[in-house]
Formats: structure tokens, sequence, C-alpha cells
DNA sequence: AAGGCCCCCAACCGCGATTGT
DNA sequence: AACAATCGCGGTTGGGGGCCT
């Protein structure tokens, strides 16, 4: 099969890919618009470049995706979305398109089951419905008086916002832990609500649907807390310090 | 046995990003 | 700075093979 301009298409032959290896061998990857001429093959640059990534190289893994791959899709795709070159990068010996072959015919369906049923169970226990608000990272100097409002374990702490008195968002802690104490939690100067605000991301999926809204395993102890967040349209969240989507990117 | 259907995956295509001139 | 060449990615296609009727 060839195309317009002359050059072959469609499955690649053993010749074929002997020629190819024996090229890639010799000059090295890249330089991908030489590889044709220098294989010595009536292929375009691209077809070349694929046929090595995807199936020639030998460190590509042939074998089939083992349980702890499959979930590790599974995570990275709920991150990442459909960046399959950077969820195959995270998986030693496949290829994107691998990953990408292996969501379309195995899990693509699963997750569309699954998510029907997530929907209609959020349906069921709620109508009401949700805004969403994007966390905004703020930075407290030790002294500032949203850091002093850090709570007794199972209290309701009101940290202000803004300079008016009358603005607050409510955390309440629920220690989840064994600790006996009353006492304050060893936390150090961490700022609190951010440090939250970034686990809560990543558990917010388990956690869609109930009133809790984050949670913080990874201090001292299990804490859950509930927030009663100011108005979207109130002044507090328009002071931004950094853009959230820089975190996103990392 | 054979025809139709479906699944899987290699390969292609189009396009945005990057690099070179 | 502008343009061309190249790279790399994600979406899509098409053919082979297995399964079902």
């Amino acid at each position: 099969m060839e195309n317009t301009s002359g050059l072959r298409k469609g499955a690649w032959t053993y010749e074929e890919d002997n020629l190819l290896k024996a090229c890639i061998n010799k000059y090295g990857e890249g330089k991908w618009h030489l590889a044709p001429q220098r294989a010595g093959l009536n292929r375009c640059r691209k077809s070349c470049r694929l046929r090595w990534l995807n199936y020639l190289n030998p460190t590509i893994n042939r074998e089939s995706f083992s349980e702890d791959e499959v979930d590790m899709i599974l995570r990275l795709h709920k991150l990442l979305g459909n960046r399959w070159s950077l969820i195959a990068g995270r998986l030693p010996g496949r290829t994107a398109n691998d990953v990408k072959n292996y969501w379309q015919t195995h899990l693509r369906k699963k997750m569309a089951s699954n998510k029907e049923k997530d929907t209609e169970k959020i349906l069921k226990e709620s109508m009401k419905t949700h805004q969403v608000i994007k966390p905004q990272p703020r930075t407290f100097s030790s002294h500032s008086p949203r850091l002093n409002a850090i709570p007794a374990l199972n209290n309701d702490c009101k940290v202000p916002i803004g300079n008016d008195d009358s603005k607050h968002m409510v955390l309440n802690y629920q220690n989840g832990g064994n600790c006996a104490s009353s006492s304050q939690p060893s936390l150090g100067n961490a700022s609190i609500p951010s440090a939250m605000w970034s686990h809560s991301l990543w558990n917010l999926e388990e956690q869609v649907g109930s009133e809790t809204v984050g949670s913080c395993s990874s201090l001292q102890e299990d804490f859950n807390f509930n927030m009663e967040l100011p108005n979207a349209d109130d002044s507090f969240w328009n002071l931004n310090i950094c853009d959230f989507d820089i975190l996103l990117d990392l």
C-alpha cells in the first residue's frame, strides 16, 4: 500500500523492522526526518518513529497489564485526564499507545458504568447543587490571627477573613485518631487551612456528596474538617496570592 | 462450515508546540 | 520577529482474528 507521495503505508514487514532496528542501533533515536533515508525505507518519518516507539524499542514491556499497573492508570487518568504520554511515563516499559488502547478497550466502559452509578447515588443523596470554588492558597505570618485560631480538638474554630470581624470561615476539626489529649495538636507553624486544602484536593472525589469537604491524614492525627465558606462573590476569594493551576501542572 | 459481528491494537492523521534559520 | 521544518501528542481508523449464530 502506498500513499499519493509514493510512500508505503500500513503494516510493517519483518524486513522493514530489521532495517529500522539496524538504523536506530547505528545512529540512535532522534533525527527522525533522516531515519527513512538512513534505513533505506520507503516510509515517512512519522511512521518510522511510531514503529520504533510503539513496537521495536527493546525496552517495551509486551506482557499484559498487571493489577498494579491498571490501578496506577486509573489513578493517573483521574488526575491527568487523557494525557497518555504522561501516564505512560509513570509506567516503565509501557508506551502511550499501549496505555491509550488499554484504556479504550478495558477501562473506559468500566469507568463509564461506575460514573453512572456514582451520579445516581449523588442525585439520590442530595438534590442541592454545589458551587465549585477553587481554593486559593494563603500564606500567614506566625502571629496571624488566622493561625492563632487553631482550635482545640472537636471544637469549631472561626477563622477571621479580611479586616471585617463579621466575616469568617468555620473549621471543625474531628479527631479521627486515638489521641486522648484534648490539647491543641502540635502542628508547628504549619498553615493549617492551606495544608488541608492541598490534601483535600487529592481526596475530593471520595468526599463528594458528603458534608466533609476535606481531610488531613498527613499530620499527626487523622483530621476531618468541615468548612463554612464565604460566598463565591466575597472579596475573600479575590485575594489571589498564586494561581492554584500551577500546582496541577506539577 | 460460513457469514456476520465485535474486540483489540497497530498505524495513520491532524494539529499544536518546539526548534532552527 | 517571522517563517519553515520537525517533533510529539491525542484522536481516530482499519484490518486481523476470535466468537457467535
